[in-house]
DNA sequence: CTGGAACCGTAACGTACGGTACGGTTGTCG
DNA sequence: CGACAACCGTACCGTACGTTACGGTTCCAG
């Protein structure tokens, strides 16, 4: 049957990376492989890539689901972007605060990883037991929205914005923001994502939701 | 090697449906397997399922590629809408004609099929040949802008709405009608789509987008 | 030095599945 | 009826890959 459960599961359900050096080389192998090939990568790959044994690969993560989720957990603690707390700012702070996050979003849904990553989530969705997209998510759109939230409400707080529900406030700000880019990069079309297109999309994101959601123009169309 | 390379080929070509009313069958029994089982069908499920020979299938289609392009194909040939064509609209029409798209773009990517069609494109994506990727978006996101900006650029024509360029604009409202409703369904989350939730989500995508682009009010922000 | 744990490299196994071959059946045309 | 094409059902083949097994090497602990 198995051999270690015990390193995989306490790995698995909570954030404490008992990962050795030797094991986050592997797990970097595996992402690699993964943004260079898709979601058909090979055990074997994966240990000539990390020059290890497959034995070890299985006594590490127990299969390849495992050695999967494990690979997607390890990018994703990697993510993890500082908050940036505010107690109550000026419009001035309020929209760089808005045009930063917009900017890291679009960064990270561009980027090879990302793509690879949700491409070999959303694969596994489809096939019984999701648990990637689950992670995926949740340190992805759900994360984003939990580092946002706080923004908008000291925003609200301050008389900045108006808005009902930080929720809804939160994805129209997503969907200004991302628009067609994600579905389209997922499906290997490619809408010139360039340094410059991010800022001047940032910024434009930025100035539509403060154009709904912004106090002092009087109309917010909620 | 192969068997009627023909067939598929002018059938791949181009949209003149040279499909016989059994192979419709077939490939409606292949999209329902593909959104039940996602993108691992077997050619034998195809066939058990379609009660017909595996050996016709690869005479109809080549490979396993072509019955899955084919059914993609086929599926995106179903959803073809009648484009809503208007002179010289007023707002009233033009509201109603904004949330009419949005309702039902929010009603095609929430369908099962369409997350399931997605799927398998997004995870073709990733191994090498794209194809699938092309057809979806072509059939799905270009679609809905090909029939979208007539409507806008009628909109802008009677002095309704407001922008430079319409490519942008359909983006903007792509965005405030999608949210993040599409990547989530793709990831295996579940955000609750029901008819009223798609009703108001509609309106509101409409609203929030006539108060960015819409006349008379002043300001535009873009 | 020695025993043993950890690990590498590779070979081997089992199976699932894409693709092919073939005999049997049905339908059609002359 | 006879010839023939289309097609079904099934058996078969080859291979790729997940998983396991095992001998050899390195590296400490005692």
């Amino acid at each position: 049957m198995w051999a270690d459960v015990s390193a995989v599961q306490v790995y698995e359900q909570e954030e404490v990376q008992k990962l050795t050096e030797r094991q986050k080389d592997i797990l970097d192998a595996a992402l690699r492989l993964l943004v260079e090939d898709g979601d058909n990568l090979t055990m074997a790959a994966v240990a000539r890539r990390a020059k290890c044994s497959k034995e070890s690969l299985y006594k590490w993560f127990g299969d390849r689901d495992g050695l999967l989720t494990a690979t997607v957990r390890w990018q994703a603690s990697k993510v993890r972007v500082v908050p940036v707390d505010q107690g109550r700012p000026d419009l001035m702070s309020l929209t760089e605060s808005l045009e930063s996050y917009a900017r890291d979003w679009l960064k990270v849904i561009s980027s090879d990883t990302s793509v690879a990553l949700n491409r070999v989530a959303i694969s596994h969705a489809g096939s019984g037991r999701d648990k990637l997209g689950e992670i995926v998510l949740q340190n992805g759109r759900f994360a984003l929205a939990s580092r946002l939230k706080p923004v908008l409400d000291a925003g609200k707080r301050a008389g900045l914005l108006v808005f009902e529900d930080a929720e809804t406030a939160f994805r129209t700000f997503f969907g200004l923001v991302a628009r067609d880019v994600q579905i389209r990069l997922l499906l290997g079309d490619w809408p010139g994502m360039t340094e410059a297109a991010i800022e001047e999309d940032a910024a434009r994101a930025t100035r539509q939701f403060l154009a709904l959601h912004g106090a002092g123009k009087g109309q917010q169309a909620e």
